[in-house]
Order: structure tokens, then sequence, then C-alpha cells
RNA sequence: GCCGAAGUGGCGGAACUGGCAGACGCGCCGGACUCAAAAUCCGGUGCCCCUCGGGGCGUGUGGGUUCGAUCCCCACCUUCGGCACCA
């Protein structure tokens, strides 16, 4: 027997599977039948902006684990890898190290396929795609032109969040606590024409087919949040003096007999209208919409009287406008109607001008004050009062969003060139078809310096008209880097279509993804973007399903000294502990830290003991290959445990997808397998462990498999248990005398009630414990417990 | 403020549907082998008491439901996450 080597057999099986091409899945013959074993599993694409840390290591080796449980099962898996090529955290890393992007964005991809090797992932590297690949490039712009088309995508300027660090605009979902999710840099407001995709036409079935997927609640909470979806009503106020009604959006209708002043965002376009050359209530409107969004949240609300009036349409009653700055722009209509007596704010509002407060919802929740509604409950006023208005051509029901539209476009050099060009005459064109892939030229400086980086190669910029012929200007901004990540999957089908982005028949055989993994911090990016483009994919007729995702899990973070892991920690790089340890070590000990979902602290403690298991596998698996194969029939406890086995470790991954405790059952076995070396069952039992190990660790499982004298584990069937096995002839019985335990015994399995509370009875712990006194009850659980109750 | 998750030995965690709390592993203690160490193997290990038979306590805290609660209900504490002057 040698000794375990690890570097030695991982090299060797590598080799192996790349030369037999283990991992390659083809795609669908035109006209072959679907016979439904086919199986899309994904992780989230890398950033190459560095190598992989541990939290990569865990998510690919999750993934990698369920990629061999369904090949083996039988399904045919595609499981591919590509790379999130463009975009800031790339580019950042390209500046950090002082290269052009292309350069150390490959340079890093090169590093990042070599660390994948490393480790033994099943991934079909022939599938691979790259966002910053002009093959994949051409259909991201394809895609622009389609959205721009049909309305989906526009142009706009509108205050947008500004990266004074990263130079650039970022979307609302990457402005975490007023911060850059990148960089950390706290994010100011700025007024800018930018790019849109109308993401918000889709909020209703963003959040309805939610209700369609298997997700975490926590992520689908997430982007219900996100979305903020509220039901309410839009009601008009009449501003005589102007002969205009202007709307407000409410969720309390039921309130509006208590409105008494009315409040407009300083933003808003009728501030100026209504001030009529009042230059006290312009320049507070100006005033507060240049603050820092910072110092606006601090609550202290300030405002002015535009010297107008607005009628309630409830009470016919005259009250004043303000322009106030804690009423927001963005929300609703930008102006409300105030009720001092039930919102908090109102009320603050109220007591710092001394406006009226008018108490319009008694304690026991029924109106008062409100004419012919009172004594309504207020829910029910809801309704009753919006429709009322509602006849008299006051207002209607309405549902409004907290999802704003998404902006795309970034201010930066490495991204996805916009395919459009801006003329004289034409205004914004769309480039046609035929001049795609708009190639990402080079300029001179790439470093964002607040101005596009590509605006300053004139050559490129300056073109001509497509629709006239006439100058035109190119399209300096690039595409944020989600917009590559919200179609890549699709490419995954078909990526080396020079057509299309896919064909639908393919895409439509493979997708949706059965399961996909990645980290949550992307609940409302990513997963919410690809699940808009998917959608109007489907609108459009190109593909035929209505989400990507079927299934998502969340691994959790590995987290060192409870923070996130850096890229360069020593001692805690994969390559580092493959070296040391060997990746089949590696693979176990990250899944084996507790359930994959939750965080892990990182510590290398107990890696060595994944060693310790791997090698004492491999001794009694040696020790048992010299053993006679095990009959099917044996029925030992060894054999027994095996098929136990079998069953314990196919449940947790196949119903409970938990992915440690199989882990610890192997181990079990290995123990008893162990202590039992001439059980005829033994050879079995060491085929077993093997070949349900083989997903944590496929390199070492291989070699083994060889030793039992078998070949291609890969792709040998996934054991069944033998339920025959599984079931127990003897239990253990549970005593109990008033519900406490106090004595077990072993008896036959399948008992009839009345013998199993006979052995209960005649156990002497039970009948000291019960001491002679009368019972009054017993409670019997079959196959289990006897309760004695005295 | 609104919505939600988590809390189990010295440590990571297990206990799946209300039925043996602490599987598996780390660490620690003791032993075997060894000149010695490493490696390996064997035994022990929730806490407290004990006459060594056993007994009591124990899953963040306090209540409740139940024959029986880590699991269900109520309140609270702590930690974490999402939304937030959202009308």
């Amino acid at each position: 027997m040698d000794t375990y080597n690890p570097k030695q057999i991982e090299e060797k099986w590598q080799r192996v599977w790349a030369d037999a091409g283990a991992f390659h899945v083809e795609n669908p013959r035109p006209g072959e039948a679907d016979d439904g074993r086919h199986f899309y599993m994904l992780e989230m694409l890398p950033y190459p902006s560095g190598s992989l840390h541990m939290g990569h290591v865990l998510n690919y080796t999750l993934g990698d684990v369920l990629t061999h449980f369904k090949r083996r099962h039988g399904w045919r898996v595609l499981r591919p890898m590509g790379f999130d090529s463009f975009g800031l955290p790339a580019e950042n890393a390209a500046i950090r190290d002082g290269g052009h992007p292309l350069e150390i964005t490959e340079s890093n991809m090169e590093k990042i396929r070599h660390q994948m090797r490393l480790m033994g992932w099943a991934i079909d590297w022939a599938r691979e795609v790259s966002a910053h690949e002009p093959t994949f490039y051409r259909w991201t712009q394809w895609l622009f032109l389609k959205f721009f088309e049909h309305g989906l995508i526009y142009r706009k300027e509108a205050p947008v969040n500004w990266c004074p660090n990263d130079q650039t605009v970022l979307a609302n979902e990457h402005v975490v606590d007023g911060k850059c999710w990148r960089c950390g840099a706290v994010v100011e407001a700025r007024n800018m024409a930018q790019w849109f995709f109308k993401i918000t036409a889709y909020a209703d079935e963003l959040l309805d087919d939610l209700a369609t997927i298997d997700w975490p609640d926590r992520t689908k909470r997430i982007q219900t949040n996100w979305i903020g979806r509220s039901e309410g009503a839009e009601l008009l106020f009449r501003v005589d003096d102007l002969d205009i009604d202007i709307p407000v959006f409410t969720t309390r209708a039921d309130t509006i007999f208590g409105a008494t002043f009315f409040v407009l965002a300083p933003e808003s376009p009728l501030v100026e209208q209504l001030a009529g050359g009042n230059e006290e209530v312009m320049t507070y409107a100006r005033l507060s919409a240049a603050r820092p969004t910072e110092e606006r949240e601090s609550r202290e609300k300030t405002g002015v009287f535009t010297g107008r009036h607005a009628t309630n349409p409830a009470t016919g009653e005259q009250i004043p406008i303000w322009v106030a700055d804690y009423v927001l722009m963005e929300y609703g209509t930008g102006a409300i109607m105030a009720v001092p007596a039930h919102d908090e704010r109102d009320r603050e509002f109220a007591e710092m001008y001394a406006l009226p407060i008018v108490e319009v919802v008694g304690e026991d929740g029924r109106l008062v004050n409100s004419a012919q509604f009172d004594g309504l409950q207020w829910e029910e006023a809801k309704g009753a009062i919006t429709s009322w208005l509602g006849e008299r051509g006051r207002g209607a029901a309405a549902i409004n969003y907290r999802l704003r539209d998404w902006s795309f476009s970034r201010q930066r050099y490495w991204g996805c060139p916009i395919p459009v060009v801006y003329c004289e005459q034409d205004g914004i064109v769309p480039l046609p078809e035929s001049e795609l892939p708009l190639l990402l030229p080079d300029v001179e400086d790439y470093r964002p310096k607040g101005k596009p980086p590509l605006a300053t190669n004139e050559a490129w910029m300056q073109t001509t008209c497509p629709r006239c012929g006439g100058p035109a200007t190119r399209e300096a901004d690039t595409m944020d880097t989600f917009v590559d990540s919200s179609w890549y999957f699709l490419r995954y089908t078909d990526p080396e279509n020079a057509d299309a982005p896919f064909a639908r028949a393919i895409a439509d055989y493979w997708m949706p993804i059965d399961q996909y993994i990645g980290g949550i911090d992307h609940a409302k990016g990513h997963l919410l973007y690809s699940r808009f483009f998917v959608k109007v994919m489907n609108d459009w007729g190109m593909v035929a399903f209505r989400e990507p995702f079927q299934r998502l899990f969340h691994q959790g973070w590995v987290l060192l000294d409870g923070q996130k892991m850096s890229k360069s920690q020593s001692g805690v790089q994969p390559n580092e502990l493959v070296e040391q340890f060997g990746a089949d070590a590696v693979r176990i000990y990250i899944l084996f830290q507790g359930p994959a979902d939750q965080d892990m602290n990182w510590t290398p403690d107990g890696i060595d003991a994944t060693v310790r298991f791997i090698r004492r596998l491999w001794r009694v698996v040696h020790e048992a290959a010299a053993r006679p194969e095990s009959p099917a029939e044996v029925d030992t406890p060894l054999a027994r445990k095996a098929h136990e086995t079998i069953a314990r470790v196919t449940d947790d991954i196949d119903r409970r997808f938990v992915f440690n405790t199989p882990i610890a059952a192997v181990m079990e076995l290995v123990n008893e397998l162990s202590k039992a070396p001439d059980d005829p069952a033994a050879r079995f039992a060491a085929e077993t462990a093997v070949s349900v190990l083989q997903p944590y660790a496929p390199h070492v499982c291989e070699e083994l498999w060889s030793v039992l004298g078998h070949a291609h584990l890969w792709e040998a069937p996934w054991p069944v248990a033998d339920e025959a096995k599984l079931v127990r002839e003897t239990i253990e019985l549970v005593l109990q005398v008033n519900g406490k335990v106090r004595d077990r015994v072993q008896v036959p399995a399948g008992l009839s009630e009345q013998e199993l509370v006979a052995r209960a009875r005649a156990s002497d712990k039970v009948q000291a414990h019960v001491n002679g006194s009368p019972e009054r009850r017993v409670i019997v659980v079959p196959d289990k417990l006897v309760n004695i109750v005295v």
C-alpha cells in the first residue's frame, strides 16, 4: 500500500478527466426527444479582480457536489463557467495593479482557471464565456438595441448617485447605506443625463412571480421590500388661482378629512409656477434641493409657505401649500396631503409651523370629523372615501412602487460600449445591427477622471450618423457590468452561436437554471436584473420561460475575524492550502464546517484532521480491498450501516440540501469498518464509503475506486440502499416515567402497544420510579417510546 | 419605525414531523507503541452531587400549551439582515 499522496493522485485524475472530456456535455441534437433528464447547475461567475478566496471555494465546491451527484443519477448536467470580466471590479483591480484592464483581466482569468483546475471542479470548459470578449458583448449590444427599439431603454437627465472615488454613476441597487458597493465612498447626488432600463414597467410581475420560484424567503423578502409596492389612491387637489389639479399619492385616503395643509417637494417643477416670483420660496427650494442627501436626511424639517392654497377635495376647505424638504420628489408625485393628526412627520412639521391639527380617526379606529363617513372603521373607509372621491372625479385607487428604473451607463472605460450615436439632425440614433460589435477602442489613459475615458479618443468619438450620413458623436459612457451578467447564463447554452445570442430551442432545453448558487449580496441587483431580462425576452418570444433561476441557494460568507475575507490573506489562500493538504481535504473541510448557507469563521484548525480522515479512509479501503467480494445478501451490522449511509447521504443532499452531515455519515461508516475489518461486508462498506464520498473528494475516491478493482467512478451509477436492510429488527425502546427517561431496553421491532407497555412495566428502573403509584395515563409511540404518567 | 433571521458543551456543529439533547469533528484528559518524539491505535470527556447503584440540573431569559418542548405560543434580552422623512 502506497501512502496517501494527494498531489500525485490529484494531478493524475485531473489529467484523466481532461483527456476523457469527462465533464463536457453536448447540447441535444436537433430533433432529439427531450427525456427531461437534464439539469442546469450554475454558480455565479467570478469577477477576475484577483484570485479565488475561500468563499469561492465554498461556492464552487457546493456546486461541484451537486454536479457529481446529479451526473451519477444519470442526469445530463450542464455546469459551465465564465468570467464577469467587464466593469468596476476588474477595472479597479487593473488600476490597482497598474496595467491595462485587458491584460490584468486576462491574467487574472488565467490564474483563476488554474485554481479551478487544481480544485478538481467538474466544469465544462468548452462553454467558457467572458463578458469582455467581442463574441459575447456583440450580443450584449444587440440586446441593447432590442430593448431600445421596444422602448425599454431611455436616456434622461435625472438625479443619480455619483461615486466620487470611482468617478461614475451607480445604480440605486449598488448604493449601500449611502455608500458605493465597491469602494465604500459616500455617494453624492448629481443631476446627469443617463441611460435607464425601464425595469419599473415589470414591477408587478417581478413581485408576483416570486411565488413561482423556489428561493429562500429571505431573498424574496429583500426583493419584495426593494420593489416596495404600496396600494393606495391618487387624489386630486385643486389650485383655483392657477386652474390646475395637483395629484398626491396616499395609502391613507381615510384620513383626508384631516388633511389640513399640502406640501410639495423642493425639486417639484410645480414650485416655480406656484411661487409666482416669490423670491423667498424660490431661494428655499433651490437651496434645499442642493443640500447633500446626508444633510437632508438629518431629519430637521424645514419649509416655506408658498402663499397659495389648494382645495381639500373632501372638505372643500382651502388649505395652505408649503414647500418642504421632508417630501421627496422621487416617491409618489412629489406632493403630499399632510395629515398631522395621523402622520408623525406631518405632525412634527405642523407643530413647528403652528399649522392646524384635526383628528379624524378615534381611539377605536372609527372615523370622526369626517362627515358621512363618521363611525366607519378606518380600513373600510379607505375604499369608501376613494370611490366617493372617484365618483366626483377627484381621485382613483393607485399603486406606487419604491423601485426606480435601473441606471446603467457608467463613466468608465472597461465596459461594453453603448451602440448609439448622437446626430445633430436625428438626435439619438442606434447603430444598425450590421455594425456590431462596436469594439471598445484603446484610449491613452483609461483611469477615471470625471469624464468618460472614451471621450478622449477623438478619432473614435467622431463618426457619421447611420441614418443621415452627417457628422455624429458616439456615446462615451459604457454599460454597467450587471448588464452583462443579466444574460450570460443564456449564452452558456449556445456559446458558439454567431447568428444570435443563443438559439431558442437550446435555451429552452436547458433553462430555467435548475439550481443557482451565489451570495445573497446579489439579492436586489443581479438577481432582480436577470429576472427582468428574462421576462422581457419572454415577451419578445426569445425564450419560453419567465424566470431564469428556478431554485436558488446562498452560500454563507467565509469570514476572517468576523470580516469578509479579502483576497490577499496568506495562509487562507486556496492554492497554499491545496499545496499543503490537497484539494480533496480542502473540499471536505470547507463543507464539513457547518451548514453551507451559514456564515463561518475561517480557522485552519481541523483541516489536518480532514487529512487524517482521508488517510484513515485510504488505509481501511486498502485493507478491505484485500478481502473477498461481499455477497449482496450479506446482512451484518456493517452491511446495514453501509446501506444506512447510502440512504442518509442521498437524502441529505437530495431532499434536505445539507452538505455537512453526509461527511459525518461517511465518517461513521469508516469508523465501523475500521472496527470490523474482517466483516464479510467489509469490501461492500469500503465501496460504499468511496462511492458516496466521491462528490466531495473526487480524486482520492477515484483512486480508491480503482484500488477496489473498478473504473470510472465519475460516471458510475449512484448506489441505491436496500430498503430491506434499512428495516431494523430490534429497536431501543425509551422508557419514561412522567416524561423523564428512566430506562432503555432492546425490543424486537413492530411490537403491539400492549406488548410495549408490558415491557415498560417489567423494567426495574421504571418500577422503582413508579413506586406503586397508580398509573394515570400511558403514552405509547410505536417502536420508540413508552411514557407512564403517575 | 416596519419586515425578518439567529442564540445548543471549551470550540465548529447534530438532533429532519413535538418523543433518547450533544451525532460527527476539533480540543482536552488517560493509556498502548517508542530510548524519545512524531504518526498511529484504544478509552474517557455537558455541568453539579454521589455511598459508584445512581440522583439532580441543563438548548439566551421569564412564562405558557403538552404525558412529553432545542422544536409550538406569548413577553423580553442579545446579535445579525432588508426597507426607511416611502406619505
